[in-house]
DNA sequence: TTATATTTTTAAGCTCGCTTAAATTTATAT
DNA sequence: ATATAAATTTAAGCGAGCTTAAAAATATAA
């Protein structure tokens, strides 16, 4: 395929269907920051082309050539993430911008070097399961978003949303990162907003961030 | 600007300038595999960006503005190279298609950190000149084509054209590399092809190739 | 100088990926 | 069930970057 646009179609309908498999043009367009007409034009070419399921008015679904292309954009820019933070020591922050143009300009020969080169990783610096070769990844661990612990409960922090625009240099700047332990001091009712614990600092965090925030329960 | 074809345009003009400093259309064109009608269009836009001087059928100057960008994409590119080869182990061969594509790809300060973790290099895997973050690059060695040897005199590869089609990997296979000493037993006429020795070989190579090959004469 | 060849530009048209505005379909609320 | 809202598609249009064909300018050769 080779197309910067289609392929950012593919990985955004990936990242996004919901339980059932599916994803309306309505949100394909809110995440791609898009006019609905546009997507509506490119679905016809995705399904042209074979990579989507496309009835006009109805959900759209990845055929399994699809999934294939759009797990192995996962892939590419997730291995460039982590070359990016590991290898050349950008901040965490950073690294998805880039890894947004690098994904669509490097053949698999180059990402399966660079896999070899960083030792087979398996997370990406935001905690992301990076697919192997045939498509196979890790499931995503048992998480849950910090919204959903319970007061006094402590919990390690697994995986940070790192599509969310601003979301990471805001929970960068409070402490937080991948395998932190925070603790919930206590949940406050009227707006959902969390008051966390972090390195001995009392943290109010509102709900729209802490539901980004994903994390393992610590007994 | 950021723009895929300005970039390419950009860099094959100034690769492609000629000992007063202009390039004519026609031969931009043919290097970049694409009409001249296409050319004028381009020229047009480059000139209202600033970035080239141009007047209707008048041969083309870089502004300085275009100039510092065509030498920061050489940059670039160069350094993905180095990368690809030396880091990745990609063959020499291999890696300028895959950095035409990276070039378009990577923020100034990707590139400013590769370079850190290559630790400065100098030159390409093909012998070029890598420019410094100021533009400043070491002068091409005074190195002369294989064609300009005489009979009986040796040399060291100092540098190869990266730009010409199947050049590299044809050389690769008969066992030209960079610092290789190659002796140059005989020079036919009728055909301008130089019969050279490497490694206690013979091989005759074609003028068009040899003309490709650049070197360093060892007294 | 004049004829011919080559280069360059102009003109018209194509696809791609987007836009806004209007029409249509589907979903939601009363 | 009906009215209203929201989602989706259609229609028209735009700029970028190409193409081919024709016209115009420049270079080369006789
Ligand atoms: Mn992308
Ligand atoms: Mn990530
Ligand atoms: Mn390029
Ligand atoms: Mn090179």
């Amino acid at each position: 395929m080779n197309n910067i646009s289609q392929e950012d179609y593919l990985t955004a309908i990936y990242r996004n269907l919901d339980d059932s498999g599916e994803i309306k043009p309505n949100l394909l367009a809110s995440k791609l920051e898009i006019s609905n007409a546009a997507v509506t034009d490119m679905l016809r070419k995705l399904s042209r082309d074979g990579f989507v399921d496309y009835q006009k008015y109805k959900s759209i679904k990845l055929t399994s050539e699809g999934e294939s292309y759009a797990k192995n954009m996962l892939r590419r820019h997730r291995i460039w993430e982590v070359f990016l933070h590991q290898t050349l020591g950008m901040p965490w922050d950073k690294v998805h911008d880039e890894a947004e143009k690098l994904e669509h300009s490097s053949s698999d020969e180059i990402i399966n070097l660079l896999e070899e080169f960083l030792d087979y990783p398996e997370v990406d610096p935001h905690g992301y399961p990076i697919p192997d070769k045939n498509g196979k990844m890790k499931k995503n661990k048992a998480v849950m978003a910090i919204t959903e612990l319970s007061e006094n409960e402590s919990a390690k922090v697994i995986r940070v949303n790192d599509d969310v625009k601003n979301l990471l240099s805001y929970i960068t700047k409070i402490g937080i990162t991948l395998g932190k332990e925070i603790f919930i001091k206590d949940k406050l009712e009227y707006d959902g907003s969390v008051l966390i614990v972090i390195d001995k600092k009392e943290i109010n965090v509102s709900s729209k961030i802490a539901s980004n925030i994903f994390v393992e329960k610590i007994k």
